[in-house]
DNA sequence: GCGTATTGTGAATTTACGTTCACATAGCGG
DNA sequence: CCGCTATGTGAACGTAAATTCACAATACGC
């Protein structure tokens, strides 16, 4: 029989577990046997752990949220130039994608709009929190001086999104064919030469 | 009985009933009792017509495809200038992802990538068409003089996307609380004097 | 009007999953 | 070493959804 492990430890194991499961096949394809598998246990097992697959899903929700929020916290520990935390978060941003091949279809996935609806309210928090983060750096360097003050913050970070989401579009859609790095350079040189203005 | 009809008529019916479910429920929501129900057949009805459920995702993805590529169409037919063709259709892709409510998510559902290769790539040749259109009038734009010379058309043309897309996300995300037009007024407003250089 | 191909119907079938359950077994406190 | 509780297992169950099929009814060519 398999070893017996701690819940706590089994917790963690299926969530990551899940979390493969999405990148490679997306929400919709996430199922407990998949999940079982990668763990080395029975589909059944995963139920002493969860109350069942929406608890799994919370979970992996609950990962991404971390990975995302930590790459902000990380990018403002390094450097306090709004620019550069900017320019670091969108290639870390970028370099989370890559590795987690469906983390944008998540944010997307027909399964949090259809699914319980405090799951697609825990969606928006995390977004927003995310956002949010990003406009205070906007906000920071604008009274700071070194970013233009006709723009409202706000509107900076949903465009900051939008430098990355649909090069990640292209990218999983043309199978890895379209160059998301070359693409986010040249994007983000327009993007900050509007912050800092003429 | 309900009333026969010829083939043409209901492959058209099916189709568009097809597309509303996807509105509402997304590609993961959409099940043929569901088309039925909205044509006013019975779910073994549509058998008749299509193939299968993949047939009928295939003519969805269709009239996606059509209704993109028409806001191109139209927007280029009605005014010469960059600016004010590419104003218009950020509006009119706004107002298309309003009307019907899971078009963004359409371009990242799972049944996408999960499902037949052939319809990922077909896919991808709608979103370059349509990146290759605006890419067109960015061109165009250089050429008259009017954008800026030393920004790659092609860059330009999936930021373009990137001011409707993340605010479609929001959007949907927040159910209808985040003002997509506000945002990209402003959105627009930074991208044109981008493009319009110092 | 008549017959035939086409279209609509309801029931049955199949498949894929999530979930439950009775039972087995491992690890831990005594 | 004993026994109890937590964990793992395989089989079974329920459900939802796609698809098939035998049969019925409609519309269209003659």
């Amino acid at each position: 029989m398999t070893q017996k492990l701690d819940t706590g430890i089994r917790q963690e194991q299926i969530a990551q577990a899940a979390l493969a499961v999405v990148a490679r096949h997306g929400l919709a394809g996430l199922n407990v046997a998949a999940i079982a598998k990668l763990v080395g246990i029975v589909p059944s097992a995963i139920y002493r752990h969860f109350g069942g697959k929406d608890e799994v899903v919370e979970a992996v929700l609950g990962m991404v949220r971390e990975r995302l929020l930590d790459n902000v916290r990380n990018v403002c520990a390094e450097t306090s130039d709004p620019y550069e935390r900017l320019h670091r978060l969108l290639e870390r941003h970028l370099a989370l994608i890559r590795a987690n091949h469906a983390l944008p279809r998540l944010v997307f996935s027909d399964e949090i709009y259809n699914g319980p609806p405090a799951r697609r309210r825990m969606m928006f928090r995390t977004v927003r929190a995310y956002l949010d983060k990003v406009a205070g750096i906007v906000r920071e360097g604008q009274e700071a001086g070194v970013v233009r003050a006709d723009i409202e913050p706000a509107t900076a970070a949903v465009m900051f999104l939008g430098l990355a989401q649909p090069a990640a579009i292209l990218w999983h859609i043309s199978s890895g064919t379209f160059d998301v790095v070359a693409h986010a350079e040249e994007a983000w040189r327009l993007f900050s030469e509007t912050l800092r203005g003429a």
